[in-house]
This record gives structure tokens, C-alpha cells and sequence, in this order.
DNA sequence: CGATTCTTTGAAAACAGTCAATCTGTGTGG
DNA sequence: CCACACAGATTGACTGTTTTCAAAGAATCG
């Protein structure tokens, strides 16, 4: 599993192998079965996640009990509450896998070890921070002035490893739609041949 | 104007007068009229913006000509177009002073220079762009997860120095409903007696 | 195989968008 | 000071989209 994180974050450079051994050696590994939790509700999130492989999910449950998905986290991926993480305060989101899977935790302490001793590592989570913030800027320009329609295709094309690798209802839920008006879509989308 | 500036960042902790000075010397002061633009679509962004005084807006134009507000910088915020300004690639956003105002600029070159000489700018700024993307991943819940009602009284209670500020139809374009169904659901409070 | 989960479909109701007209308030120029 | 233009807000009627509810069909898991 180490090999796997190992090769993902060499990938994005900068790091010599005693940094990258430095980061391994205070990472737990933990297996994770389908339908398993990482962070519950309530909870205050003590780790910073990498998915090494399978699939997490981040989500929210409404008043009303049903769900509303926030983020998908497949293999070679971060996934965190980031706001209980780094404000120690009780988490409003759940994590759950999708499936199987394999993941790699950090505790907040550790990684505030590792990104003062290990420059890249810093330049590198300040990197995928910013990427983070225009990725979010952009999904809530998609939520606010694209038709449902749009939407889907949006989807499609940003995560095309996704789209049928989760079930469409979760799919609605990311997208804020019901899953029926999701059904629909994609019916006329197969009836025009526009086939995904 | 360079005192409003101060004033904020000095209550933001961690400088000495000095520090404060140089962060003010490459800054460049610039007053704006309503309706002016600071960033044009295509155009590459080369500044983050300090608002002193006034109201920015940041939106996109849609394909079929009308605009949607991605976010509103009244005085004491920030505002630019993160990822051109990092990427230096064309901007797909625009931003327009609603008021006249008054801002401060400072480049790219000058503000990484900042953020590699003084460390509480640094830290300042890495607490700065988390607690965006908390409040990024928050207003995704509300657009993927509230009634239209829901997220105009969320909006008022985010913003309650906003609200009554801008112009209604431009609160509708920021939450990705029409003009006309916000004023409608305004209406219906005002005659629940839940006037705002 | 049975149980569960997921997807689809139909019909009705709720909701939101569009278009067009009117109303309000503000500021400008005469 | 008034008349006018302009930007913004509201309203009604209509249309189109989405949700909801209920049921049934398909796929998958154990």
C-alpha cells in the first residue's frame, strides 16, 4: 500500500528518499471494508486521508435523513473533513467507502511535523490547497448557472472514471438533483445517441 | 487608504512594524468608479486586490449573455481571480466595482516576494486561503442541498451587511435563481411576517 | 436463491423560469 | 423644481422543469 502512495506523491517531484521515508514511516495503513466509516458526524477528524485504493465518500445528511454528497475520493486521492482537521472542532460530514478499500492516515500532528521539516512537502500541500480552492470555485459556477442537463455532462467529462463506477443516485446527490430527474436525463441522452 | 489596510492586518497578528511596512510599500493604491472593471474575461489576472473601501463584484458570463456572481468583496476582503493569478492564465471571470471604491493591488511577483520574506504573511495567508475553501465546500452544500427559500435566508444570515447592499437581482444571479422567484420568495416572508 | 440495492417509469403536484407589463425610487438635465 | 430616463423590483399568466410518490423491473451481494 506504501508503494502506491510512495509512487503517487514521488510523481509529484521535489522529494529526496529520506523526505519521502520521513513521510511514510508516521502514515497508518488501514484497510477498509464497503459501507465502513472513517469519520462520523459529531466526531472531531483526526486524519488526513490518501486513498491508495477503492473509493471514499464525503457527505452530509440533511434534516430529512437523506444524503448530500460533497466529494468522491478514489484511489491516489486526498480525502479529510478539512475544517474539523484543522480546527479541531466536531466534524459535519461523514466518510464512508464506496468499496473495498486501502487508505493511508496522517494525524494533524504529524503532517504539522512533515510540512515544517520537509519543505516540498509544504510547497506541495500549499500546491494542491490552491487546486483545491479553484476546483471548488468552479464546481459552484456548475451549481449555480448550469441546467441539470449541463450538469451531468459536467460530470461526465471531469470525472469520467466516476460516472459509472458509482451508482446514479450518488451521482444526483453530488449534483444536487433526484435521482429520478438523473434517470431521466440519461434516458434522453440514449435516446438522442448520446451515449456515455 | 493604506491605514485601512494596515489596521486589518495588523489585527490579524503576528507582525512588527516593519514587516507591515514592506507589505505596504509594493502595494499600489487605486480608486475605482461603479460599474469599473479591474479584470476583464481573457485577460490575464496580475493582481490580488485588498478592498479598502466599497463593493467589488467577481461573475462569469454565460453563454447566452447574462452573469453569474461567484462572489461579492466589500470592504476588508480580498478578492482576484485565484486561479489566473496563480496559473497566469487568461481569466474566465470579470471584476467590476459596484461602488466606488477604493483598493490595493499588489502583483504576483511582489506578493510571493512578501510570502518568502516575512513567515507571519505566510502563515496569515495559508489560514486565510483554508478558511476559503471551508466556506467554498459550505456554499457547495447549500447549493447542492437547500430549497431556494433556504438559501436566500442563509445568504442573509452569511451576509446580513450585504443583503439589503446589492441589488437584489444580483443576490438572485449569486445564488442561481431568477430575479423574479427571489422576489417572490421575499414576498412570501414579508407576509409571514418574517420580514428580514 | 433470497434479500437488498439500484434504476426506471408514470402521473400528479410543486416549483422555478420566461415574458411582458407595471411600479418604484433615484438621479440628471433643463 | 419638474420632467424624464434609467435601474431595479414586483406582479400576473404561462410554460417548462423538477420533485414527489408509488410501483415495478434490473442488477448485485451474500
Amino acid at each position: 500500500m506504501l508503494e502506491i502512495f510512495r509512487a503517487y506523491i514521488s510523481a509529484q517531484g521535489g522529494f529526496n528518499n529520506e523526505e519521502l521515508d520521513r513521510i511514510c514511516s508516521v502514515a497508518t495503513q488501514r484497510k477498509l471494508r464497503r459501507k465502513q466509516l472513517v469519520l462520523l458526524e459529531g466526531e472531531i477528524c483526526r486524519h488526513k486521508i490518501f486513498v491508495a485504493q477503492g473509493l471514499l465518500k464525503n457527505y452530509r445528511v440533511r434534516d430529512d435523513g437523506t444524503e448530500s454528497i460533497l466529494r468522491f475520493a478514489p484511489e491516489n486521492t486526498w480525502t479529510t473533513d478539512h475544517e474539523s482537521l484543522t480546527k479541531q472542532i466536531p466534524s459535519r460530514n461523514n466518510i464512508e467507502a464506496l468499496e473495498d478499500s486501502q487508505v493511508l492516515l496522517w494525524t494533524i500532528d504529524d503532517l504539522n511535523d512533515l510540512l515544517d521539516a520537509i519543505p516540498a512537502f509544504k510547497a506541495y500541500t500549499d500546491r494542491f490547497i490552491t487546486n483545491a480552492l479553484d476546483a471548488s470555485y468552479q464546481r459552484i459556477h456548475v451549481n449555480i448557472s448550469y441546467t441539470s442537463e449541463e450538469k451531468y455532462d459536467d460530470f461526465v467529462s471531469s470525472f469520467p472514471d466516476l460516472f459509472n463506477r458509482v451508482p446514479l443516485h450518488m451521482v444526483a446527490s453530488y449534483l444536487g438533483v433526484s435521482r429520478e430527474t438523473l434517470s431521466r436525463i440519461r434516458q434522453s441522452r440514449v435516446k438522442q445517441n448520446k451515449i456515455v
